[in-house]
DNA sequence: TCTTGACCTCAAGTCGACTTGAAGTAGGAC
DNA sequence: GTCCTACTTCAAGTCGACTTGAGGTCAAGA
């Protein structure tokens, strides 16, 4: 009896049964069994469902995540994989703090436009090179 | 002559014309004029292409980035919005610090996998628990 | 002058990640 | 035994941000 019901998952994991469903689907988790029609999972499943969500946070999709287990469920992760990510990540952060300080300044600055403000038009600069330099990679899910 | 081809805006920026296109439709940028059919652009659209995608860096979408111009094209963005905007890239940017942490960890770590990492699991506790507090978020763009 | 090729418009398609709707079913309360 | 409700399946819809395709135009080079 400590199998959960997919309602249970759904709350405990702050996911609504639609998406458990739907990663079932994907091959991302998996029900271990039926009372009547209704999915049972087992409690591990929850530390998946972590898991997957902090790929999707980190900015990997759900076909990414879905290669980063081993047949036999367990998370199998390349480590070169891993620090590929956390220096993306660093990238991203960085790129971020010169945003929020921006946002911060243009909120604080007195300049009457904020085109006419040195400060915002030289982070502009950066955030406009930066952007020429790279190619448009996809989303990470925030929060 | 300091006007600039669409051709050369895209290269410039890092987009490709059907992403201007698009943006004028949608009302971001304005294109100045046409030599023959092709639409010509003020150099000043580089800067305006810039603060677009340092919005969409940091979450916001392309309908709140257009909200944040005045009718007059120039940036007239609500200083407590942006004080507001700039609390919130804030808290993005200590969560997305963390994940890159653990992720770091993780890719360090010896444990022979990474549910026997005594860190990894603290991170996924930490992210389930997350999940399960917040509603679910929009994306964030990377690079 | 003629060709070429990069641009044009407009509608429709794509992609990821889900969500929603219709129609059906079973376990538990009464 | 019957009813309610939360589940079930499967197909289709949604949303944001673009991209693609068909059919057309025009400035510049051979």
């Amino acid at each position: 009896m400590t199998d959960l019901d997919i309602a249970e998952v759904a709350h405990r994991a702050g996911v609504p049964a639609s998406t458990l469903r739907f990663y079932e689907e994907k091959g991302l988790i998996a029900s271990i069994g039926r009372r009547g029609l209704r999915r049972q999972y087992d409690p591990g499943v929850l530390e998946r469902l972590a898991l997957i969500g902090a790929g999707r946070t980190a900015g990997f999709s759900l076909d990414e995540i879905g290669r980063m287990f081993a047949p036999d469920g367990q998370p199998r992760i390349d480590r070169q994989v891993l620090a590929a990510k956390a220096e993306e990540l660093d990238r991203t952060i960085r790129e971020l703090g010169v945003l929020r300080d921006s946002l911060r300044h243009a909120a604080a600055c007195p300049a009457p436009s904020h085109m006419e403000c040195s400060t915002f038009r030289r982070l502009l600069k950066a955030a406009a090179s930066r952007a020429a330099a790279g190619a448009r990679k996809r989303t990470a899910r925030r929060s």
